[in-house]
DNA sequence: AGAAACCGACCGACGCGTCGGATTGTTACC
DNA sequence: GGTAACAATCCGACGCGTCGGTCGGTTTCT
């Protein structure tokens, strides 16, 4: 569903080229990070790639869809991971969500570039990248919605004085993390995630009702697979 | 602390020529909201204000500092409202945070490119732009901060298991705010805000164990002055 | 009259994308 | 295992449109 009309020749026909596209996507995220979309130089990439233009042109047809690419990438990354820690979690949908939301913030916290090139690109950015982009929060916000749906069906939430929109609080959760990996990611704040999210994840529990002991363990999602990058 | 050394000549000489600068930065606002720094043209923004590039560049020097002119008359307009709000909910620290977020919320919904701008200008933008953008928020911070110290102090809040940090908290429940108000601004939520913004509320105060019920009527803010725009 | 405010043709830098050609890898046949 | 033919990959100078910003001149105030 990802990488299909992107490159000149619809298929890389040399593994080397396999290779080097995704240096290239690598690259691309670096300088998309620290100069944002407008500002990032096909040039530039190009040399933190060290090729040349015309071999980024080789691979890309055109700036925008190398930023297409780029949220593309990031978003399976994410997606598979954060599945797999879903699956892992069990069938508590506290402890789903719960993990779902801590894998999100670990991978995107040891991927710094691509946090910064996420909460850009979902603003400013190609049309094609911030349609991903915006698709690839939907798919989390509607993940998180279905899991807190249901434990609002199994009465795992209380403290509720009226009722609770789980659509609604799924987008607040995921809004929330963004914002703070965001400020996080450009440097607005400055201590570590390690020690934030702990507090972070108290508030999103308490802002739900939801019991804060829940079982999993922090690290139960790093045991599930490899993804290069 | 704003206005100053924007314009050719420090102050405009001819009232006119504040009416028309005012409608600059409109203009100015309008386009940066929908096109983002990048991609707004000088052109563009002269024409949206019925005028021309030589006119707009009698009044603004350059392009950076007239966005930077934008997010600082819309940081001022906020922090005026929303200290006024703060005067008028009182005393108790949960009504007068209450107040702060309810005004911000208000303000921005009725001027959504003010919405856009600030949320966009965060990210990319100019340089200026940015740094004003996040001491706004930065100040915004303190005063929710300021206000979660002392009804933790007063024994305001319940329901912590663990304490509770009012830098991040406060840090949580601006970032929150402001990703739903980037949502929708951006049209990524089509709702009203109207009627998103009771439930946002009940969110973020139950997150940091407050009463729900605090007494503020969500319109006495409006009750207290005018600013043009 | 003189200053303030405004106009818009023009300049120049900048950056995306192109293109002809070099280089590197792959295949086939001896 | 050499090498010729072909394809895949890469290179970087250039073309060309696109703005930001300028400037001499015009209009509108006071």
């Amino acid at each position: 569903m990802t990488t299909s009309a992107s490159q000149r020749s619809s298929v890389p026909r040399q593994a080397r080229a396999v290779e080097r596209r995704s240096q290239l996507l690598d690259a691309a995220a670096r300088v998309f990070a620290r100069r944002g979309y407008e500002r990032a130089q096909m040039e530039e990439i190009a040399a933190d790639a060290d090729t040349s233009k015309g071999g980024l042109y080789f691979h890309f047809p055109n700036k925008e869809a190398l930023a297409a690419a780029v949220i593309g990438r990031a978003g399976d990354v994410l997606q598979r991971r954060v599945s797999a820690a879903m699956t892992a979690a069990g069938s508590d949908p506290v402890a789903r969500a719960d993990a779902a939301l801590a894998t999100l913030v670990r991978t995107l916290t040891t991927h710094r570039s691509l946090a910064r090139v996420l909460a850009t690109e979902t603003l400013s950015g190609s049309a094609a990248a911030r349609r991903r982009a915006g698709e690839i929060e939907d798919e989390f916000v509607t993940l998180i919605a279905t899991e807190l749906r249901a434990a609002l069906d199994a009465g795992r939430l209380t403290n509720l004085e009226g009722s609770l929109d789980p659509e609604l609080t799924a987008r607040a959760w995921v809004g929330l993390v963004q914002a703070m990996l965001s400020a996080w990611a450009t440097g607005r704040i400055e201590e570590s995630m390690e020690r934030l999210y702990p507090e972070l994840r108290r508030l999103l529990l308490r802002s739900a009702g939801a019991p804060l002991s829940t079982a999993t363990d922090p690290h139960d999602t790093h045991t599930t697979q490899h993804d290069k990058e």
